[in-house]
DNA sequence: AGTGTATCCTGCAGGC
DNA sequence: TGCCTGCAGGATACAC
């Protein structure tokens, strides 16, 4: 299985299904919908009990997790790259790395929601304030906690926030001339920026005109203020659209994102560039699929 | 410095 | 109908 097909589907569904990606990658907008779901609900809500159905995702034993949160309360609700960052009242972090399949979500006690079919770790809350579950099909994702300066060294570690007041064209011009990585790679190390994955790295290096081939340090200046709109734009209209729409992910509500319908590129193998007209083509390289319109990014 | 491979895990498409 | 295989991806460790 080659190409289009690996993406695509069988004859007979409709033309949405056909091309939206059906897998999920929580990105940075993704991880950010679930911080904003989540935020009227978790500030200042007490952990009564915690109980874990998969200890696989957890940063020690079920209990020691267990009980280095229970009676501790929640503080604030926040985001670093594609994590979602629970302060507690202590100061430390509940840091959530949402793997492929994770998702966050806050069940009141009387829901009609249906329950999660593949809940890893429930958070029973006090005051009748229902439960927090991390949800996990596929169980890549992280639960750590971590003091202060664990914190300290773990958030240091991270490239800027795209969306973030030191993500500027000059520290982009200045690190990508560092750089002899392809821009997809460069794009999806979280040491570089943080919050890019492998959904938006094809639509940034698409909207930026870019082949996510090159070395970094090849972009001509006059793409890099291009690239760094690029960025900004597709992650921007992405957490506007709450995220893209994939087969696992869900808001923190349960909503769906809306995202999928306005990808350009990614899972679009076949399909028309929606600029040009140029048939969309799937490359593999490090061991992933990318996405590009061969004629609007040409290697510059 | 950068690439490729394997690892964790599950669902699902596709072949038979 | 169902079994089997391959594939998808984030982060990480490791060999080259």
């Amino acid at each position: 299985m080659a190409g289009a097909a690996s993406l695509g589907s069988p004859a007979g569904l409709s033309p949405d299904l056909r091309t939206a990606p059906r897998f999920l990658v929580p990105e940075l907008p993704e991880a950010e919908t679930i911080a904003r779901g989540l935020r009227p609900h978790l500030p200042g809500r007490r952990i009564d009990a915690v109980r874990w159905i998969h200890e696989d995702v957890l940063d020690r034993p079920g209990s020691e997790f267990a009980a280095a949160l229970t009676g501790t309360r929640f503080e604030a609700v926040g985001r670093r790259g594609k994590n979602l960052v629970l302060r507690l009242e202590d100061d430390r972090r509940l840091v959530v790395n949402l793997g492929m399949s994770g998702r966050l979500l806050h069940r009141p006690l009387e829901s009609s929601a249906p329950p999660p079919t593949h809940p890893a770790v429930r958070f029973q809350l006090g005051d009748a304030a229902g439960e927090l579950v991390y949800h996990d099909v596929r169980r890549f994702g992280t639960l750590a906690i971590r003091d202060p300066e664990e914190w300290k060294d773990w958030t240091d570690r991270l490239g800027p926030e795209p969306l973030g007041p030191d993500f500027t064209v000059e520290w982009l011009q200045e690190r990508l001339g560092e750089s002899r990585m392809p821009l997809r790679s460069w794009l999806l190390d979280q040491r570089k920026v943080a919050g890019v994955g492998n959904i938006y790295a094809s639509e940034i290096a698409f909207v930026a005109g870019i082949h996510p081939q090159v070395p970094v340090r090849e972009i001509p200046g006059p793409m890099i203020p291009r690239l760094h709109h690029a960025t900004r734009q597709v992650l921007k209209e992405a957490v506007d659209a709450r995220g893209t729409t994939l087969r696992d992910y869900r808001t923190a509500q349960g909503w769906e994102g809306e995202y999928g319908h306005q990808l350009r590129a990614y899972g679009r193998a076949g399909d028309p560039c929606r600029r040009c007209g140029t048939r969309i083509v799937r490359i593999v390289f490090s061991n992933r699929s990318a996405f590009l319109c061969p004629e609007c990014q040409q290697t510059p």
